[in-house]
DNA sequence: CGGGGTACATGATAAAAATCATTTTTTACT
DNA sequence: AGTAAAAAATGATTTTTATCATGTACCCCG
C-alpha cells in the first residue's frame, strides 16, 4: 500500500483540479484559490462533515475517496454517492441554507483541501463560468438520482449489484475495488449477507474475482448483461 | 368537479406565481415575464415533455398537477416527483445541456404557462435573485432525493406507502388524494396489487378511508407512526 | 340508462431478500 | 509472528413482495 501523508499541494499543479469544478480557472483565479484553501491529510474513515451540522465550506479531493451517505431510521447507512479525486464535495448545502442532510467520510487515506463558505460563495458570485459549472453539476446529479431511484425501485438486488460493480470500477479506475462488504451493501441497498452471497454467485459465474476484500472485474460485458442495460 | 378550461392568466395576478421561483419578481420583471410566456390548457394525461427529447423551455403550473417520472428497463414508470400549482417544471435540463432524463405528464386538467429556453436563460443571467432561488431549489431537491433513495432502500412497502400518503396529502391540500392505483404504486415503488392490498389494510386500521378512487386521510399521526418517522 | 372497457380488487403461489445463528478468514496490533 | 477483534462467509428459516389468474365495480359514452 502506498504511503500517503500530508503534503501541501498547490492548486496550480493539482492534477485533480483540472477535472474539477475549478478546472476552468486560470492565472490569478488559481492564485486566489491557492491563498484561500487549506490542505489537510485525512486518515481512513475520518468524517468531513456530518448530517445535521451547518455547512462551513467545501472540500476538494486531491487524492483519496469519500463516501456520501444518509442514515435511515435504524441508523443504517445508505451510500448516495462515492466521490474520487477531482470532485468537490459538500457544495450543495452551501446554497440550500439548510444543515447537511448527508454525511461524508473518507474511505481511504486522503488529501483534501478546504475552502471556507464565504470565500467559496464569493468565488461563485464573481465567476460566471464556475457558477454555470455548478448549476450544470447540480442538474446532472439530479438526473443521476432519478435513475438511482428508479433502479432502486425496479431492479433486483442482483441487477443492482452488477450495475454498482461497474460504477465502482469507474471510480477505482486501474485499482481493484476495495470497499468493505458493509459499505458495498449500503451502496447497493441490501443486507450484507445478501451482498456476500451474490458476490459468490458472480465469482462462480466468472464475472468477478476476489483477492481478500478486493474485487476484480473479469467480465464487464457480462456484468452489463446482468445489470439489464 | 370544477369546470376548468383555457384562460389567459396574467403573471401579475397569478396567485401561483407568488410561491414560485418567480415569487420575488416585481413591476417590470413581471411585465417582461408576462410578454414572454404563453399559457396553455392541458387535458388530463397530456405530456409536457418526454424523456430523451431536447428541452425547449420551462413550464410554470398555474393550476393542476403534474407527475415527473422515469421509465425502467421494462417500461415501468417510476414517479420521481409530483408537482402542483406554483411549481416550475423542467428547468433542471436547461442547465445540464443534456436531453431530458425524465418525462412530465399532467395528472388532471391543468393551466400551464411556457417560457422558452433562451428567454428563461436570459432571465436567469440577468436576475441574481432568480438565480439564487434556482440554486437553492436544485440543492434542496438533491437533498430530498437522497432521502427518497434512503427510504426506497431501507423502508418496507408498508412504511413507504404511509409516508407517500402523507406527502400526497400535502400536495392535494384540502382536496382528497385522487390518483390511479397504478400511479400510486409507481410513486411508492411497488406492484399495483401490493399497493391495493396495503390500502385495504390501512382502511381496516382506520388510517384512511376511500371514496371510489379518492383517498381520505383519517389519521395523520397514525400514518406517521407507520411510516416510522 | 345500459353495456363494454378499464381500473380495481382478491386469491393462490412463487420468488426474492431479510434475519438470525454460527463458523471461518482477515486484519490490526503488540 | 502470534493473538484478539473485526470482517467475511455460510447455513437455515421466515418474512416480504412480486407474479399470475380471475373476479368485480365503476364510469364514460353512445
Amino acid at each position: 500500500m502506498p504511503e500517503k501523508s500530508h503534503k501541501h499541494v498547490t492548486c496550480e499543479n493539482c492534477l485533480s483540479r483540472q477535472n474539477s469544478l475549478f478546472g476552468s480557472f486560470c492565472g490569478e483565479e488559481v492564485d486566489l484559490l491557492e491563498r484561500q484553501k487549506s490542505c489537510s491529510y485525512f486518515k481512513k474513515n475520518q468524517p468531513l462533515f456530518i448530517e445535521g451540522s451547518a455547512p462551513r465550506g467545501v472540500y476538494c479531493i486531491n487524492e483519496g475517496k469519500v463516501k456520501i451517505f444518509a442514515r435511515g431510521e435504524e441508523g443504517k447507512e445508505q451510500i448516495i454517492h462515492l466521490a474520487a479525486a477531482g470532485e468537490v464535495v459538500g457544495f450543495r448545502a452551501m446554497f440550500s441554507g439548510e444543515p447537511y442532510k448527508v454525511s461524508a467520510t473518507t474511505l481511504e487515506e486522503s488529501n483534501i483541501c478546504f475552502i471556507g463558505k464565504s470565500d467559496f460563495l464569493d468565488l461563485v458570485d464573481s465567476n460566471p463560468t464556475l457558477r454555470n459549472g455548478i448549476m450544470k453539476e447540480l442538474s446532472k446529479e439530479l438526473a443521476d438520482r432519478a435513475t438511482f431511484i428508479t433502479n432502486m425501485a425496479q431492479k433486483s438486488v442482483r441487477e443492482r449489484l452488477a450495475f454498482s460493480l461497474l460504477m465502482l470500477q469507474d471510480i477505482y479506475k486501474e485499482e481493484m475495488i476495495n470497499l468493505s462488504r458493509e459499505d458495498m451493501a449500503n451502496f447497493v441497498g441490501t443486507a450484507t449477507e445478501t451482498l456476500i452471497r451474490l458476490l459468490k454467485d458472480f465469482k462462480e459465474e466468472e464475472l468477478i474475482a476476489t483477492h481478500a476484500r478486493r474485487v476484480e472485474i473479469l467480465d464487464r460485458e457480462g456484468l452489463l448483461r446482468v445489470a439489464g442495460n
